[in-house]
RNA sequence: GGCCCGUUGGUCAAGCGGCUAAGACGACGCCCUUUCACGGCGUAAUCAUGGGUUCGAUUCCCGUACGGGUCACCA
């Protein structure tokens, strides 16, 4: 085969040499053990936990020195969606993951561009005639039925599906056939043509997992589709190459696919980035596990969080506990500390997949809202509500002071009530303070309900003083407690509930459930405070007569 | 089916040849308490399995089982 004439029957149009593109993307500058590394989703319009998860390069590295960047994955036209990148870098940035260089939504910044897979063509284009040049690549004419009947021979045969050995039906033809095809027009890929043997083994270094031992890759995949374009690990090897990355994360579903990458990587000469394959996050599907599915699992997108409401920083904790190890002990210990203080590593990644539990995930993040001040609070709901809840925001301008008081009841202190853990938690939890949208769920209850009812709000009315601190207003409850027949001690009408009609703890949700519509709500007096006087007796009056 | 990865309580997990096998979430109980929370204390609950190696295996090796992933001109 005159690999030369096939070249340039292939590819007419490319003088560039590797050396070109070598020297166009030298070596990066950086202090030694700098990562260099990046995300580099696919602009389908959907942005996942995964995403996010492999952001972690982001903080990798930070801490080295490295450099940061977004790269497209656009190789396949029928799945682009519009807009799609500005939805991960809109979705990155909300979540604070800041690019050194790469894909922006308006065009790109850094020296190793372009960061957009299709406008790269000429380069793969480059390196795939190099390819065919050291006979390593040949065209291959089969159509999708050619290789579907393929398939099915080998199903049958109960042999290795792939391309490869006699079914590589393109892989020695001579030249004539070649240009034949060519002449007519028919559409081709460019496959690699694989030197492996199944019986091989290679290893290779996992930053995570350490040494793993993969079969050698001895089918002739696809290198350029048959519109010119690159298949996603052709792509990989080139760009991450170029563009001089270190550390390639990913999901461990790219564990199928490493013996070709590093196959690649080594026929061309090129040093392997240390790839860092990270475990996949969970769900429970009836009795079994299965990986998040982006059809069945809302959870997996990462706009059901922001639509929900959970703080970002709180997100991240989440993530930061699954992801790694040692985290968790860090974090309980500077409980805090920003997030990215903590000194992330690889090798105190999980190597299994996790069950994703946003029961922990509700909890971390009420442990941090309790943890923060009324007007981060404030700040955070509305910034939500502006998006999700334009009623409220609107309710929350016109009256900023009492909401920031609402929002203030219970907060501070050693032990901050845990109420809400995301910004729609918040909006019901806060719902009754604002008497637009008060009113009355919960059952008033039993032993004080009926003439009772009436006669704990008409004493308690009587008495009533704003100007009464703590301690005077609970002392006034405990007289009318004891006045009507209720036991002040909740222990004592437990032993004895003959003798009482009552324990305080019925007087005091009456007040509750007259006051917040619910008999699950932070102090009696702290609320009424917030709603001023007026509004705290209107309140008690329309329930003595509901 | 081939190949690959994985397996410590319900969940997330620490452990890296010798420990009463951490911790967190959840559950349950008790205490505190004007309710609910919060908080405090405590309880139950784990090394998939069979062989090796070793004085000694949760830890190292092999097999089995189970789970997951992947076998496209999708990434």
């Amino acid at each position: 085969m005159d690999n030369q004439a096939l070249a340039d029957l292939l590819f007419p149009g490319i003088t560039e040499e590797i050396a070109d593109y070598e020297a166009k993307y030298p070596p990066r500058d950086l202090p030694s053990g700098a990562v260099v590394t990046r995300i580099a989703p696919s602009p389908t319009g959907f942005v996942h936990l995964g995403n996010l998860y492999n952001a972690i390069g982001e903080r990798l590295a930070r801490q080295t020195g490295g450099v940061f960047y977004l790269r497209i994955e656009d190789t396949d036209q029928k799945r682009e969606v519009e807009g799609a990148v500005e939805a991960v870098i809109d979705a990155m940035t909300f979540y604070g993951v800041k690019f050194d260089e790469g894909a922006t939504a308006d065009g790109e910044t850094g020296a190793y561009g372009p960061y957009r897979q299709r406008q790269r063509k000429a380069l793969y284009q480059c390196i795939a005639k190099s390819l065919v040049l050291r006979g390593l690549a040949y065209p291959c004419f089969c159509t999708e039925d050619d290789l579907k009947r393929m398939h099915e021979e080998q199903e049958a045969a109960k042999e290795n599906y792939g391309y490869y050995g006699k079914y590589a039906v393109w892989r020695d033809r001579p030249l004539a056939d070649i240009e034949a095809e060519l002449k007519k027009g028919t559409e081709w890929v460019l496959r690699f043509r694989s030197e492996g043997d199944p019986a091989n083994t290679v290893e290779v270094q996992d930053g995570i997992r350490g040494t793993l031992k993969v079969q050698e890759n001895f089918t002739d995949f696809v290198l350029l589709k048959s519109d010119g374009i690159p298949t996603y690990h052709f792509a990989h090897v080139c760009d991450d190459h170029f563009m001089r990355t270190t550390h390639v994360i990913r999901d461990e579903s790219w564990l199928a696919t490493l013996p070709i990458h590093v196959q690649l990587f080594d026929t061309l000469g090129w040093a392997r980035p240390l790839y860092c394959h990270t475990a996949q996050l969970m769900k429970m599907d009836g009795e079994s596990k299965r990986k998040l599915s982006k059809r069945k699992d809302p959870e997996l997108a990462l706009s059901y969080y922001r639509e929900a409401g959970v703080p970002q920083e709180a997100t991240w904790i989440y993530l930061l506990t699954v992801l790694n190890s040692n985290f968790e002990e860090w974090h309980l210990a500077n409980p805090d500390a920003d997030t990215r203080e903590f000194t992330f590593s690889l090798e105190k990644m999980s190597n299994s997949g996790s069950l994703f539990d946003l029961e922990k995930l509700d909890n971390i993040a009420k442990e941090y809202l309790s943890r923060q001040s009324a007007d981060f609070v404030y700040a955070g709901l509305l910034e939500w509500a502006d998006r999700y809840d334009t009623a409220l925001a609107a309710r929350m301008r016109a009256k900023a002071d009492f909401y920031r008081a609402a929002i203030n009841v219970g907060r501070g202190g050693e032990k901050p009530r845990k109420d809400y853990g995301c910004w729609s938690q918040a909006a019901k939890f806060l719902a009754f303070y604002d008497p637009e949208t008060f009113t009355v769920t919960d059952p008033c209850p039993e032993n004080a309900d009926g003439d009772k009812r009436s006669a704990i709000i008409d004493g308690y009315l009587e008495t009533l003083d704003f100007a009464d601190s703590a301690e005077e207003w609970f002392a006034k409850v405990k007289v009318l407690t004891e006045a009507l027949g209720y036991a002040v001690q909740p222990k004592k009408y437990k032993k004895n509930p003959e003798l009482y009609c009552g324990s305080i703890v019925d007087v005091t949700n009456l007040l509750r459930v007259a006051l917040t519509g619910r008999q699950n709500a932070p102090d009696i007096r702290e609320i009424s405070h917030v709603l001023g006087e007026a509004e705290t007796r209107r309140r008690l009056e329309a329930y003595r007569n509901a």
